[in-house]
DNA sequence: GATAAGATCATCT
DNA sequence: GATGATCTTATCA
């Protein structure tokens, strides 16, 4: 068991530029745990920060739903990179993406997992090391809820297909921040993509990343 | 603990 | 007409 979190996070986030997301993407992803998602919704914030990626690279992979071609729906993963790539799945939930690396090069980063901390002054850390899940039902867990799974994590922050092309660079609506979470590189664990059994020699690609907490 | 089935629809063939 | 970058609930063992 590791203890990931016992760090402060900045109050005035950093927002995550274009240029971080036009590099590969496997990099993107991995260096998007830590960081954080925040979504405004009239007057209410969410704030949380990312646990969990998985990254679809180019025309190749299998996986990616761009590995049919440029359609009208896959078209923003053609584009260039920072815009969010929102889509239903399995006709009842939306997931997440954001799109990466140069223009025509079809590649997004899926957002599958965050913590929710709403209040930014506290600092974070691992309330009780023996769930691993973090299912933070009581009262001293107040500060945290884990939302794992990229359908729940679109239905929490209400994020449907009206925020699909929707630019994350300059949106005031949804967008990242650097908040000044280091991430050491043994927190970091790997797997293959879940749900993807389809996609041939790219189904156990290590392309999922997420944090061990 | 594991596995199976049902919900429900945009997208692509 | 078939298929999912999912999640919840039910039914096993």
């Amino acid at each position: 068991m590791r203890s990931f979190i016992f760090q402060y996070i900045t109050m005035k986030g950093k927002r995550l530029t274009r240029e971080f997301f036009n590099r590969p993407t496997l990099k993107i992803a991995r260096e998007l745990l830590g960081k954080f998602l925040i979504r405004k919704i009239r007057r209410k914030i969410i704030t949380a920060m990312i646990t969990e990626t998985e990254a679809y690279c180019g025309s190749n992979d299998l996986a990616s739903h761009a590995s049919r071609g440029r359609t009208p729906r896959t078209e923003v993963m053609f584009g260039p990179p920072g815009y969010a790539y929102v889509y239903l799945v399995y006709g009842m939930y939306h997931c997440l993406n954001v799109v990466a690396e140069k223009e025509n090069y079809p590649a997004a980063v899926l957002i599958r997992g965050v913590i929710i901390v709403q209040n930014l002054k506290c600092k974070i850390q691992n309330p009780n090391p023996k769930f691993k899940n973090l299912q933070l039902l009581t009262p001293y867990h107040k500060l945290f809820t884990n939302l794992n799974g990229p359908g729940k994590l679109c239905r929490y922050f209400q994020i449907d297909r009206r925020l699909n092309k929707e630019d994350l660079i300059i949106s005031k609506n949804l967008w990242l921040e650097d908040r000044g979470v280091k991430v050491k590189p043994n927190h970091i664990r790997s797997s293959s993509r879940i749900g993807v059994d389809y996609a041939g020699p790219y189904k156990n690609k290590p392309w999922r990343f997420f944090l061990d907490i």
